[in-house]
This record gives C-alpha cells, sequence and structure tokens, in this order.
DNA sequence: TTTCTAAGTGTCATTTTTACACTTTCAAAT
DNA sequence: ATTTGAAAGTGTAAAAATGACACTTAGAAA
C-alpha cells in the first residue's frame, strides 16, 4: 500500500513553548512580538505554531521554537493539553490568525513545552510571522494572545513544583555561579524568601 | 459574525481514559474489548475515541468514557499528550480504525486523561464500538490497541510518583477498609514491601 | 487441637528540617 | 578620606521524619 505523502500542516494541533531564563534578577520567559494589529490585545505571545502530520510533538516544538526564534537544540519537556473551544475567543487573535493560517477558523488543541535555559548561550532571533522575540519578565506579564497567559501559569506552577524536588535550577544559569545567584533564583521562582544559611546547607 | 456550527467530530484529535481501580488484590485498569477481527495483535484498548469541536479536553474524556463503558461523572485529570505519527503502526489498528472513522488514516494525537476510582461504585457496562468493557490487573497487561500501553505506562509511573506524596490512594478504597488493604494497596501500586509499622505511623 | 497465615504493636538511631544573629567586605555617598 | 549601607558569609540546637527491626495474638484451615 502506497503510503500518502503527509507532509502537511494539521489544522488542529499545534505546539507552545515556554521556555524559562533567569536574568540575575528574575525569572524570565521567551515572547515574541506578533506587531501591531488594528484590535486591542496583547502583542506577544508565546512562541508556537502548527505540527506537521509527518513529525511527532517534541520535534514539532523544537521546529517551531527555532523558526521563531532561533533557539534550537533544546531539551523540550512537555507540560500538557490546552484545547479549550474558545481559546481563541480575542477578537484580535482571530485576525491575527487570518493573515498567517490557511484555516484561521479552525478549531485548535495546543500541546504545550516547557525548557529551562542559560541566557547566555542563547540569543533570540525574531523570523517567521515573529516581528522580535525575547526574554520577558514572568511577573511584569499580565496577558497574552490566546490562552497563553494560562499557559504560562501552569508552567510557572509546574517548575515550583519541580525545583522544590529536583536540581534543575541549574539549567538556567551560567557553568559557573555563585551561591548567592542560586539563592536568588530560587527565591524569585519560589517567590518567597528562603532562609540564606538553611539553602546553602541543602545545596550541599 | 454567524459562528458556523462545530458540532463534528476532529479527525486529528482523540481523549483516552486510564481509570485505576483496585480489587483488593491487584491494582486493575478499565479495558474494552473491541471484539475479534482478522489480524493479530490485542482485542483490548483503552476507552477513548475522537473529540467534538465544540466541547473542551475534559468534557470529551467524560463523554466518551461514559460512552464506551456507561461510567459518568469522574474526576479526570489530564496526564499528556500523545502522537507519534506512527501510533497506528499494527494492521490490526487500521483494519479496526476503517470499520468506525470517517477518515481512519488521519493523523492522531491523543490526550491521556487518569482517575482513580473505588471498583465498587461503577459498574462497566460496553456501548458503542465496545463488545465488552471490564478490570484487568495491570501486572498481567503487556499489550494494548496503538499506543494504548505507552500510556498505560506513562499513567502508571505518575501513579507511583504522586501516591507517595499525595494522600489519593483513599479514592480507589471504599467508604470503609482497613489499614491492611491500605497497606496492600500501596504495595500493589509501588510493587514493593513496605514495612508494616512504619506505613501505619506515616498514615496517621 | 494443632498449625499456619495475617494482623497488630514500640523503640531507637539516623537524617532532615527549621529557626535564629553576628561579622566582614565592598561599594557608594558625603 | 571617612562614613554608611547593603549583601555575603558562617554554626548550632531543637524538632520532625525516616528507616530498621521482632515478638505476640487471633482466626482459619488442616
Amino acid at each position: 500500500m502506497l503510503k500518502k505523502n503527509n507532509s502537511e500542516l494539521n489544522p488542529n494541533v499545534s505546539v507552545d513553548c515556554v521556555i524559562f531564563g533567569f536574568d540575575m534578577e528574575n525569572l524570565t520567559v521567551l515572547l515574541i512580538d506578533r506587531g501591531e494589529n488594528q484590535f486591542p490585545g496583547s502583542r506577544m505571545a508565546l512562541p508556537g505554531n502548527l505540527i506537521y502530520n509527518d513529525e511527532n510533538l517534541d520535534q514539532a516544538a523544537n521546529r517551531v521554537l527555532e523558526e521563531l526564534t532561533s533557539l534550537k537544540n533544546i531539551y523540550l519537556e512537555q507540560l500538557g493539553a490546552f484545547g479549550d473551544p474558545n481559546r481563541i475567543s480575542k477578537e484580535s487573535d482571530r485576525l491575527w490568525l487570518k493573515s498567517i493560517r490557511a484555516e484561521p477558523e479552525a478549531r485548535v488543541i495546543t500541546i504545550a513545552y516547557v525548557s529551562l535555559v542559560k541566557i547566555s548561550d542563547y540569543i533570540p532571533h525574531a523570523s517567521s510571522f515573529a516581528q522580535s522575540a525575547g526574554w520577558a519578565s514572568v511577573n511584569e506579564i499580565h496577558e497574552l494572545a490566546f490562552d497563553h497567559y494560562e499557559i504560562l501559569t501552569a508552567a510557572n506552577e509546574q517548575l515550583k513544583r519541580k525545583i522544590k524536588i529536583q536540581p534543575i535550577g541549574f539549567n538556567l544559569l551560567p557553568e559557573k555561579f555563585t551561591l548567592s545567584q542560586l539563592h536568588r533564583l530560587y527565591e524569585s521562582i519560589l517567590d518567597k524568601p528562603l532562609d540564606k544559611r538553611n539553602f546553602r546547607r541543602k545545596v550541599q
């Protein structure tokens, strides 16, 4: 039996990437700017797009991330699926989709991915439909395209949960760092003060 | 603007449910039997099906579960998305899809859901394309339709992780139970012996 | 009635967690 | 040059949680 060519976009499934960084002051996340459009609503969004039918979800997440921000070879972990039928409720989002999608009205389920990277190792360069790409402080974000704010919140909560039990914080810092920097990082992720001495002891 | 009618099946997205139970001896999972078909491969599958475009994922999971097994009003938690392009590699699975789907060759991403229920509260009744529905011991399952075995394994691992830190075991037992039963449950989930006295102490 | 199987019970040693205050150093301002 | 302020660095003691370990009792089955 001949296999049909499946190298086409799947209009119903997308991936979105929550890439966390740390600028030595605050927890940050990589966003793209969709540029001006005529309706109110946030210009900023998580890097994400539809998947192709012949790639798996992890591959799609890596491809999309690279296409929009130039970051590549990043370890991405799945966060979960988001897909309310009214995900695309804002008029500005509808309008934007019309400009970039073949089926802008299609019901889309998105699979969110999360990663922690050393900011210094990656310099984002926008391309494709991203007009710019860059780091934003998580605690200054209050609105994003589609349901991306909800996704970011879920990613942030998972990060808080995980960092308490796994040594994943290192991924956000350069090769060499001081204990104070690690301390600041943990405080800004958990959003609460941690005892200096107890923290240092635990790290050992 | 008129909204188009979206009450149609989405050919690209399905949900699958991993419903765990405990028969006082072993951890069990709710499976459906797809019935005989001409090709080799497991007849058993997790209850699952395509979603409708006007329902959210949680609703879809509950609807599908009820349609196939009659279990309703169950708290389902999302496990994650599974969607390898070659998910449907077994000939028997292809054949079966041809008999129940309008687009049997479509690329499908499935969102897996997990729940823990008291076996005594629910009596599964098969309907729709399920020829029968019932509980099977998890440790006796070695093959399932599609990638369902992989999904089951992931659900099982998450359960092991969660039960160590959250009191979710109770959901698998009847209202009243002995400490010995709870002990057996934990041992069968974690698949290793637990000290009787330490276990009892911790439960308090 | 004997025998086997499962239920039930406490202690001690080790490790982990939490709370807590002063000194030193470096940078910035006067 | 001196003062001032902010952040880095360091130890201990009490409380809680964990893990290892063995005998007695009751009930069921032979």
